[in-house]
DNA sequence: TAGATCATGTTGTTATAACAACCGATCGGC
DNA sequence: GCCGATCGGTTGTTATAACAACATGATCTA
């Protein structure tokens, strides 16, 4: 990432190295003059680097007092939810994957934001259609940091799951995940692997998993059949207008 | 928001009025040096408000070539149950409905289990579009028993909301709702009021609403277009040892 | 002593300026 | 006619500069 990328880019991961390390939630960043100092460029710069990290949820700031590491505390969501292929698996369906691919590729970007990468970095694909009663219900990619894509490669994929096989044999216990669903439809490849028509509705979900200190490790998406799934939650109402936080 | 709001806040609102209005989706906004001269501040304030209305997800930046009206999409976060219009005001855009229908009718099994409705029960249908800057996004049946839909139905429902109409003119404060999402595809109807291709993905989300003592009150059929929402939410690490995924 | 005021340090807003990177079309040479 | 170079238009990056708004603690005043 080094020279040629721009300098608020360099700034902003430079300060992200920090995070953990010598920064710790609450803390206060250096100030703005001596962050210029620092890197030796202008205002404009460290302002716009401060200023990512701030969209990026790692850092609030507070006019008059200071930027200050945020606390990862931002897993509200007092949702219980139920549903999902914990129900098959909870129907005592027997679901099994079929490998399609494993391969080592350069991280596309989305991949690459979803893992927190840098630009240039590797990833294992393992591309699996999982099945259900024999029939498939879903096509899904999942993408590892190659250092721990390397190790499950090995392993069983047709008979064992991912979130196993990373918790009880490699040391990686998952903490918890963020989900986006989108309604699509199927193209040609889709299709094929689901058996299902060309145009078809697919239930699309992109998983990110973390482990401990918020560290992201597993980025999936999920292409349901979307006569095979349905997602169900509990909502409360919001609380009263007028106030919020 | 006159005139002590930051000169960027004022562009930026300014252009959003605009969107469904003079501006659609693909359309290319003025350019900077157009913006600076119509609005008589400097390029920083009009790239702050273009660049807000890019992170809002309503303009996308092509170097080389300009700015562009995105299509509307929006991204829901599954934190809590509110309503269509109190979505779209949390995204700071103007919404709007279309009201199809209005009627009483016998109340189908899937409305009867919903709601908690014995055989032959009637219920108040309201067939509605949503509208987010200016472009259909959401076509909704929403269901209320006949007491409440009769009341209701006397209201102004193109511009209230009816969670606001219930908890505050009829006395029906909603505690929570549960929610079963899908994808699907829609049909001539639904394509025809969302405008978008027969066959086109669709985000289909039945929702139940409670108020006090859990008494089921009011149950929604909506129909996004796929291609306009993304629903997150994030989830703890289920403690289901033996089975996940 | 309690309260108002001020000084200082901080982030927020805005203007001006210049150059870089990129896109599309036009123009030129072969 | 085809292909590369050039040019005008656009967004992207970065620097310098100044003032505003706010927080906090010190200072001043009644």
């Amino acid at each position: 990432m080094g020279t040629n990328a721009p300098l608020y880019a360099q700034v902003e991961q430079s300060l992200v190295a920090r995070l953990g390390v010598s920064l710790h939630p609450g803390d206060r960043l250096p100030t703005e003059d001596e962050l210029i100092d620092e890197f030796g460029v202008s205002r404009i710069t460290v302002r716009r680097a401060v200023q990512n990290l701030v969209a990026r949820n790692l850092v609030v700031t507070r006019r008059g007092q200071g930027s200050f590491v945020a606390v990862p505390s931002f897993t509200q969501s007092l949702t219980a939810l139920t549903g999902f292929v914990e129900d098959m698996d909870a129907h005592g369906l027997p679901s099994r994957a079929r490998v399609l691919r494993v391969e080592e590729i350069a991280a596309p970007p989305d991949v690459r934001a979803a893992l927190d990468l840098p630009l240039g970095a590797r990833v294992t694909r393992i591309q699996r259609v999982r099945l259900a009663v024999g029939h498939p219900v879903s096509f899904d990619d999942t993408y590892l940091p190659t250092d721990l894509g390397r190790l499950v490669a090995q392993d069983d994929l047709e008979n064992e799951q991912i979130f196993t096989l990373l918790e009880s044999r490699h040391g990686t216990p998952l903490t918890e995940a963020s989900y986006a669903m989108r309604a699509s439809t199927a193209d040609a490849v889709l299709a094929d692997a689901l058996e299902v028509a060309e145009g078809s509705a697919i239930f699309r979900i992109e998983r990110t998993s973390y482990t401990s200190g918020l560290r992201p490790v597993d980025y999936e998406v999920l292409h349901y059949r979307g006569d095979a799934i349905t997602f169900t939650t509990r909502l409360p109402r919001a609380r009263t207008p007028g106030q919020e936080q």
